[in-house]
This record gives structure tokens, C-alpha cells and sequence, in this order.
DNA sequence: AGGGCGAGCCAC
DNA sequence: AAACGTGGCTCGCCCT
């Protein structure tokens, strides 16, 4: 082999070397970058330029010519020692490099720390700081701790900036080192403050430290402004809600020039109250710092806004505490229940274990790839669906093999018993319950989300094992069809808002008028009245005449045909499509009843190419509509084609999440209302909201309920809007989640 | 061993 | 060529 030639590096090269520097910095690089990288630095700049250039420079084949020279000694640029620089001996060097790097980042943060970041380890510079505080309508808050578990770790330390006396503090509590005052102390002083109404806070992510003030006893009042929540409010798609994200994106916006690190940049795995106070001032005083600056930003722009800001302050920015409380509550979980429930699952796993081993061998029914071997290559069933091996492939291969009826029950048993009845009590903190989390701005519609565990998708057969505690009684509201009368709204369709203002029934009417067929051939369980919720939905989620068509098991051309008798019996709803695409096409969002945005950066230019290749297309057919297949359209050149698909599934997309959020966006800003109404009705009460489930909200109530607490439950819900059509709570009364009753019949038997 | 990812599946 | 919107969790598989 011979001697690889030397690149040498010009500016440019620099340059990108740079920027991979940086890009090894914010993620763990792969050991080629860090074999490369520590490469560079172990023979230094000065070496022959091969070694100076920047890997993603170097191809494949070149990479390993260099490599396979080096271990063949033909290298003797001087460099003995790099033959036995081996991938462990990379990643020793990186990290190295990384805690020099870090060492030397904390030192420079420290010698560089503002003159107005102060730390408070004194009674008297407590009192001193209480006295300033006096004179602050508005702060900014945080607290550092041990841990990201608000149910056991605890608080190290608070910070707070004071905005009119321009100074920012860390107060230590519970740092190994230094000298500092009591955790009990200093809460005791900061309580009044903390717990006043009347004095703003500002935090970011305020929902952490309000659990974590509730481990100390103390109870946050007075939540002026959340920047995690506001920015989603902002941006929907910001890929980061992290402090410091935000701040090396849009810090230049708000003075903070410099890219802050992140904690795990600088502390890794440390505990914070290993961090020495100096640093630790530095780290967690710029955290309020930067949280009031990002407040101040954010508020200049959510007032420009206006309808924003108004969503902001009168829905989310009080659901906070709201989420606060229903994670508190927790579920309580029935633990005899569980175990008993978890043993019968796992003998009648076992037993199809058994016959599944029968009929297809020693495999892993569990694993995709060994299944899809199993049945396609060996067994030879026909691939209706490309291999597939999901429920629905396997539904349709039923009569074909004897085995897969019990491979559909122990895929169903598996994922209960995995997946909840094993998971869920595991998730038990002290006091039995568990407590998953809600998150009111994960989603880009404004729906919650749930997680850890998500309490959202739990299957009737899971919820059973959620249960009222002693005394108590679990009761669930939800808005019945929600979307479809936010639709009736929106789209101000007075036909389709008909049923809900005479009482009829929603599906039935629009069956009876689409398919002009009597009322009574479309009653409940009529294939008419099916069809219809099946393409209600559809409408509402943008759904392909080819999907509709299979789910309905008629043709691509009798879905088409469906969708447009539809439409011309609910011409509103058809233009209210319409006018949203247009709308997203001109503006780039668009907006539900209250105000929240959904937003499609780039969408306008994609639309325009859109648009005018179907014009193309329609003119060369001489149609007016765009054809069902343009892919099989042999009268469409190729080119046009190709074109025309580069964008269609974005435009497509963004046409169908563009109508779908402002229907479902609606529905949720509504269910939110809804909540503040029921957090207040409940706590007056001493009841508590304990959850929302999109279009439910459950409540742990006193057993000794009646009918008219319901009643103004319900109401609680049904007031949250005033839309053109009513509003209709439907709600059950359990002792144990998933086995719920009508309120009706509840207090039927009760009497 | 542990992270990333896709398949699959649960909910509305 | 892809085919329905919003989520989260577990599993197998593949990678380092």
C-alpha cells in the first residue's frame, strides 16, 4: 500500500473543523470523530497537514487507506506513537480533554461572575435580602436539588432575581461544603414571601419547583409567568424547551450573548450539593437571570400578540398549578388486584406459549422478524399486507393458520400484562398511589399529554386496577362528541348543527341526508349511520379517499363519490376545508376559537408549487379535479410527476394537521376551561381533579355525592364555552376506573 | 450495558 | 409513492 498522499487543510477546512468541534461538543461524538479528533490534538497542529484536516472531508476509502497504513507502519511522518492509538486510547484522551475543558469552563465562570450575583449564607444577609424583597412586585425563582424526582429528592438551594434592585442570589441549604443556612430557615423566611398571591413569581418549568416546595411544606403562590409554557405557546415547534436552549437560540434577542452550558455539560453526574458554592452561584443565579430576561422577551411579543397572551393568562398560565394538584392526587392502585390479575394473565400467557410453540417452533412470537420468517418464508402465507405482522395482517390471515388465533390473544394478553398490569405497580411511590405526570404543552394542538406512566391510554382492563380510596369515589365527565360540535361551530354549518340543537342524534341525521335514506334506516347500529361517523371523521382528520375506501371496505371511487354527496348536503363544512388550506397556504398557521396557534414554517412556497402543478396537471387531463391516481396517469409526463410528489406529502400533511388543530385545538382549549372550572367547583369541595383523558376529566370525590353535585360538575363543563351548538357532559360514577356506571342508574340503585 | 430506532399497540 | 390527526410505552434489534 502506498503512502496516502497529504491533504492539506485551507481555511475552509479549518473552518469545518471547527464547526465539528462544536457538534462533538453538544452530542457524544462516534469514535471515529473522537479517534480523529484526539488524533489532532495528540500530535498537535504543527504536524503534517494530513492530520489537521477535517474527517467528514475524508471518504470512506481514503479513511481506511490512512488507517490500514498506519497499522502497517508505512506511515513515518514521525508520528511512532500514533500506531497505537487505539479507540480506548481515544476515548481516555476525549475524556481527558472534556474534564480539562470543563475545569477550565467552571474557572472562567467563576472568575467571571457578575458583581450583582450574590450568595446568601448569612442570618443577616437573609434579612437583608427580605428587606429588598419588600420592594419587588415581580421575581424570578428556582431551585436546585438532588434529583429530578419530585417525590423524593429535595432542594439544595433557591435563587431568586430581584428585578428592581438589579441583583440576582443563590441561597445554599443543603451543599456539602461551604458555609451557608438552614434549608428550614430559609424556607421559614422566604414563606411569606413564596405564599403571597400578590407577589409575582417567574420560573421556567414552575410545575417542578411547586412539587418541589410541596416536599418542604410550603405551598407557591402567585405564579405570574412560566417561560417553559409561554415559549410553547410561542413556538409549538421548538425542538428544545431546555433554559439553556433557549438561550443559545434566542439569547442574542435578550442580552445573553454567550452560549450557556448545560448542566450535564458541567456537572455530568454530580449531585448538585457536591457543587461548590462558587460555582454553584454562578450556575443557578444566572438560571433566574436568564429566566427573567427570557420572561421580559417573551411578554414583549405575547402582548404584540394579544389573543396569545390573553390564551396564555386566562387558560394555561393558571392550569399550572391545576396540573401541580391532580399530580399530587395520584391514582391509587389496587394492589391485591394487580398481583392476583397479573397471575391469571400469566398462566393463560403460558398456556398459548404453548400452543404457539405447536404451530410455529421454537421462536420468538414476540420478535417481528422471526414471526415474519416464520409465516412468510416457511410456512408460505400469502403477504397481503408486504410481510407485515401487525393485528391487522394477522386478522386477515386468520382462516389461513390455525396458530394465529392464539397469537392474536397472546399479543393482546402480552402487552396488558407488560405493558400495565406488571408496569403500573412498580410505579408506586410510599403512599400507594401512583403519580404520573401531565403535561399541558407537549403537543402541538394544545392537548395534554401524559407520561410516566401515561394515564391516557390505559385499556378498560388496566384502568381496573385504579381504584377510589376508602370513603372516596372516582367520577368521570366527559364531553360527548366534542369535535364534530366544534366542528358544527367553526364551520357555522347550520344543517349540521340541526341535531345537536333539536336533541336528535348526530350520525343517524347525517346519514339519513347524505344517503337520503328515512331516519329509521339509519338508527343506531344501521351500516348507514356507521358509515357516516367512519367519514365525519374522516373529513375532520383529512383522511385519503384510499384509506377511507378500505376502512370502509367499498371502492377508492365509492369513498370519492360518499365524500362528495357530503359535502354537498354540508357545503359549509366543505368550505371551511377549503378556506383553512387557503388560509395556511397565506399565512403559514392558522389558529383555533381561542387563540392557539399552529404553525408551518415553509409551508407558503410548497403550497404555491403545489397548487400550480395540479393547474398543470388538470390542464394537460383537461379535468377540473385532480384525478384519484396521478402516479398510474399515463397522460402525465414523468417529470411533472416527479415534481409533483417532491411536495405533495408535505403540502398534504400540513393541509390535513392544518384543519385537524383547529378542530382538535378547540376541543382541548375547551376541555381546558373546563378544568379551571372543575379545579375551583372541586376544591371548594375539598374534592380533587385528579386527571384528564382529552375529552374526560376524573374527579376523586366523598362518597357520599348526590345527584346534584353531579349536576354542577357537568355544569362546570358544559359553561366552559359558549359555542352555536350546546355542549354535552356525559359522566359515570366508579368505584374502580373501567368499571363505571351511569350517573343516572348510580343513583338510581343508590335510592 | 445502554442508547437510538422502528414496529406495534394502547388511548382519544 | 403513499395512503388519518394527537400522543407515550415496550419490545426486539442494532449499534457502540
Amino acid at each position: 500500500m502506498g503512502l496516502p498522499k497529504p491533504i492539506e487543510a485551507d481555511a475552509s477546512d479549518r473552518i469545518r473543523e471547527a464547526q465539528l468541534r462544536k457538534e462533538m461538543a453538544k452530542r457524544e461524538p462516534t469514535w471515529e470523530e473522537v479517534w480523529f479528533s484526539g488524533w489532532i490534538s495528540h500530535t498537535g497542529t504543527t504536524k503534517k497537514a494530513i492530520f489537521q484536516t477535517n474527517l467528514s472531508n475524508l471518504d470512506k476509502e481514503r479513511l481506511k487507506s490512512i488507517k490500514s497504513a498506519i497499522d502497517a507502519d508505512e506511515i513515518g511522518v514521525g508520528v511512532e506513537s500514533l500506531k497505537k492509538f487505539t479507540k480506548a486510547h481515544a476515548m481516555r484522551l476525549w475524556r481527558d480533554l472534556q474534564d480539562q475543558r470543563k475545569e477550565s469552563v467552571l474557572k472562567d465562570m467563576v472568575a467571571k461572575t457578575p458583581e450583582n450575583y450574590r450568595l446568601v449564607q448569612t442570618e443577616s444577609q437573609l434579612e437583608q435580602l427580605i428587606v429588598d424583597l419588600k420592594e419587588e412586585p415581580i421575581i424570578a425563582f428556582d431551585t436546585e436539588t438532588t434529583g429530578l424526582d419530585v417525590y423524593n429528592d429535595t432542594i439544595v438551594g433557591m435563587s431568586l432575581t430581584l428585578p428592581r434592585a438589579d441583583y440576582h442570589v443563590y441561597i445554599p441549604v443543603a451543599h456539602k461544603t461551604g458555609k451557608q443556612l438552614k434549608r428550614s430557615v430559609v424556607l421559614k423566611a422566604l414563606s411569606a414571601m413564596l405564599t403571597n398571591s400578590n407577589i409575582g413569581k417567574v420560573l421556567h418549568n414552575a410545575k417542578y419547583d411547586m412539587h418541589m416546595l410541596l416536599r418542604h411544606g410550603v405551598r407557591m403562590r402567585g405564579l405570574a409567568h412560566d417561560t417553559r409554557v409561554a415559549m410553547a405557546l410561542l413556538n409549538e415547534n421548538e425542538p428544545s424547551y431546555a433554559l439553556k436552549n433557549l438561550a443559545t437560540k434566542y439569547g442574542k434577542h435578550f442580552g445573553f450573548e454567550d452560549t450557556s452550558h448545560t448542566f450535564e455539560d458541567l456537572f455530568g453526574k454530580t449531585c448538585f450539593d457536591e457543587v461548590p458554592l462558587d460555582v454553584a452561584l454562578v450556575y443557578a443565579a444566572k438560571d433566574t437571570h436568564l429566566t427573567w430576561r427570557l420572561y421580559e422577551w417573551q411578554r414583549q411579543h405575547l402582548q404584540r400578540l394579544g389573543k396569545l397572551d390573553q390564551l396564555y393568562q386566562e387558560l394555561e398560565n393558571p392550569l399550572i398549578e391545576v396540573c401541580v394538584d391532580m399530580e399530587q392526587c395520584g391514582f391509587l392502585i389496587d394492589q391485591n388486584y394487580a398481583r392476583q390479575y397479573g397471575e391469571e394473565l400469566r398462566s393463560e400467557i403460558y398456556q398459548l406459549e404453548q400452543s404457539l410453540t405447536d404451530h410455529f417452533g421454537n421462536i420468538n412470537c414476540n420478535s417481528p422478524i422471526q414471526l415474519s420468517r416464520k409465516l412468510y418464508d416457511e410456512l408460505k402465507l400469502p403477504e397481503v399486507n408486504a410481510r407485515s405482522t401487525d393485528v391487522k395482517t394477522l386478522k386477515a390471515l386468520k382462516d389461513k393458520h390455525p396458530g394465529i388465533e392464539y397469537l392474536l390473544k397472546y399479543r393482546e394478553l402480552t402487552k396488558l400484562l407488560s405493558t400495565y398490569v406488571e408496569a403500573l405497580p412498580e410505579r408506586i411511590k410510599s403512599d400507594g398511589r401512583i403519580h404520573g405526570s401531565f403535561n399541558q404543552v407537549a403537543t402541538v394542538t394544545g392537548r395534554f399529554s401524559s407520561n410516566e406512566p401515561n394515564l391516557q391510554n390505559l385499556p378498560t382492563n388496566a384502568r381496573k386496577l385504579i381504584i377510589a380510596p376508602p370513603g372516596k369515589l372516582l367520577i368521570g365527565s366527559d364531553f360527548s362528541q366534542i369535535e364534530p360540535r366544534v366542528l358544527a361551530h367553526i364551520s357555522g354549518d347550520k344543517h349540521l348543527q340541526e341535531p345537536y340543537l333539536n336533541g336528535q342524534d348526530l350520525y343517524s341525521t347525517l346519514a339519513s341526508r347524505v344517503f337520503k335514506k328515512p331516519i329509521e334506516e339509519c338508527g343506531d347500529g344501521s351500516k348507514y349511520r356507521k358509515m357516516m361517523k367512519v367519514g365525519l371523521l374522516a373529513c375532520m382528520y383529512g383522511t385519503s379517499m384510499f384509506t377511507l375506501a378500505s376502512q370502509l371496505t367499498i371502492t377508492v371511487e365509492e369513498a370519492h363519490e360518499f365524500i362528495g354527496d357530503f359535502y354537498k348536503t354540508y357545503p359549509q363544512v366543505h368550505s371551511f376545508i377549503k378556506d383553512t388550506h387557503e388560509l395556511v397556504k397565506e399565512n403559514e398557521y392558522v389558529e383555533t376559537l381561542y387563540g392557539r396557534k399552529r404553525r408551518f414554517p415553509g409551508h407558503r412556497q410548497k403550497a404555491k408549487v403545489y397548487d400550480s402543478l395540479v393547474k398543470q396537471i388538470c390542464e394537460i387531463l383537461g379535468v377540473e379535479e385532480l384525478p384519484l391516481n396521478v402516479w398510474r396517469n399515463k397522460d402525465i409526463p414523468r417529470n411533472l410527476k416527479r415534481k409533483f410528489y417532491e411536495v405533495k406529502g408535505d403540502v398534504e400533511s400540513a393541509r390535513r394537521q392544518s384543519v385537524n388543530a383547529i378542530i382538535q385545538g378547540t376541543a382541548a382549549d375547551v376541555m381546558k376551561r373546563a378544568m379551571l372550572n372543575l379545579y375551583q367547583y372541586c376544591s371548594r369541595r375539598g374534592w380533587a381533579l385528579c386527571g384528564t383523558v382529552h375529552d374526560e376529566a376524573l374527579m376523586m370525590v366523598d362518597d357520599t355525592v348526590t345527584e346534584c353535585d353531579v349536576k354542577e360538575i357537568e355544569a362546570c363543563m358544559t359553561s366552559a364555552a359558549s359555542l352555536d351548538v350546546p355542549l354535552k357532559v356525559d359522566t359515570e360514577i366508579m368505584q374502580r376506573w373501567g368499571e363505571g356506571v351511569k350517573k343516572g342508574e348510580w343513583f338510581a340503585s343508590a335510592a
